[in-house]
DNA sequence: GGTCCGCTCGTACCCTGGTAGGAGAGCCCA
DNA sequence: TGGGCTCTCCTACCAGGGTACGAGCGGACC
């Protein structure tokens, strides 16, 4: 039996969601709650198995909700939203939550979302699937544009410009390269010049621009 | 009725598929190929609505396959892959794959899969969107532990981080910011105190690294 | 009123970064 | 075999980057 604790400051929706939950046979609703700030004193209550959570909601919102319940090892949170934009996506995603569900979804995709965080899984909206992908897409297609003016390097310029792009110093490089730095200084021009670029700054951009590096995490 | 063409180059996987795919009434199996490299004829002939795509194959890969496919604009394409890291998941979205599921799903999920991106959605596999969003995650924590050590910096000197991080010499800060290039100078010394960095360079870095400036695309 | 801090600007100095030009060795290909 | 390219290393030179230190001004805070 799965145990589900509903968050949303609009009756309605509570009463519309527990009405599809509640007709699943393994599905039982044990909680409800009109806004985010009492979540986790209602969590610690009613112990439900996840925790279905509206975004916008007039106090506490579901993503500050959310990241509280994750602060208190709380159950997993599945996200029900109106707006399905990427920025709440990713800011519901960084607060921890499992699942991502619009409230346009079908009944159907709503209860397959619950039972798979509930069991411990991830689940994302599949309309919203398609632009991140997108999104994702555009960007690694205008990294290959750049990776075209990394093209014209040779392999050691490319070295020499992964060591720089890291921050690492004409020396550096060159002891890491096993290497003279007057070595290191003529790799440098050459690449600066086939990159159009005219000093080192401009070149770790590029670097980073063109995706040969990528920032550190 | 959704036609399908199956691409894996071991006959026993495509038969598996077939039998999996067959026993739904409004699904097809139009056509099969052992390799990447005649997907585009074969889907001339057969005209299926989406193709499932093996990744590893002998002559030309799966993820080389959908990129032609894509730019033939042929039917959509979902990979079937035995293993699901995400360079491979990644590679494939990058080439235009619609789908993404793994050889280890439920004959229910693979179906599921098929029907989505038949449809023109976009599906990837549950178990993978976990680890994805966990790395997600991880590269978000790490990035507000790098924005503490910019909480120390002023204004004026994130000002100057973020031209700096552009490529602009000081000069060209100086211009940009209507100051005089000393004063530049001086913003630029205290902030590599504060950020423990010696020169522009790793400050660069940095900026990328906290996520203060984003590669350009 | 005094103090702290951020912002501005200056001088003086050193050092790394970047350029120009040359040169030898190894490799591949016509 | 000769030409072209890459990789290596050198000398010499200069501009910009970076440091150290000082100083004036204005706002915030006690």
């Amino acid at each position: 039996m799965i145990r589900v604790l509903l968050v949303d400051d609009q009756p309605m929706v509570r009463a519309g969601l527990g009405l599809i939950l509640r007709s699943q046979p393994d599905i039982q609703v044990v909680g409800e709650c009109g806004d985010g700030g009492g979540v986790v004193h209602t969590v610690s209550e009613c112990t439900p198995d996840l925790v279905c959570m509206d975004v916008q909601m007039p106090i506490v919102d579901g993503v500050e909700a959310t990241r509280r319940l994750r602060a208190a090892d709380g159950p997993p949170v599945c996200i029900l939203t109106t707006f399905g934009d990427e920025e709440v996506l990713w800011s519901a995603v960084d607060a921890g939550a499992a699942g991502f569900e619009l409230k346009s979804a079908t009944p159907e995709n709503l209860i397959e979302a619950v039972r798979t965080v509930a069991s411990g899984g991830t689940w994302i909206d599949g309309t919203l699937l398609g632009p991140i992908l997108d999104s994702y897409r555009q960007s690694a297609r205008s990294r290959t544009l750049h990776r075209k003016r990394l093209d014209a390097l040779t392999d050691r310029e490319l070295d020499v410009l992964r060591l720089m792009a890291r921050g690492a110093c004409n020396r550096e490089i060159a002891e890491q390269l096993f290497l003279a730095e007057t070595t290191i200084k003529t790799h440098v021009s050459s690449l600066f010049n086939k990159l159009g670029t005219r000093d080192r700054a401009a070149a770790i951009v590029l670097a980073y621009d063109a995706g040969l590096v990528r920032p550190r995490r």
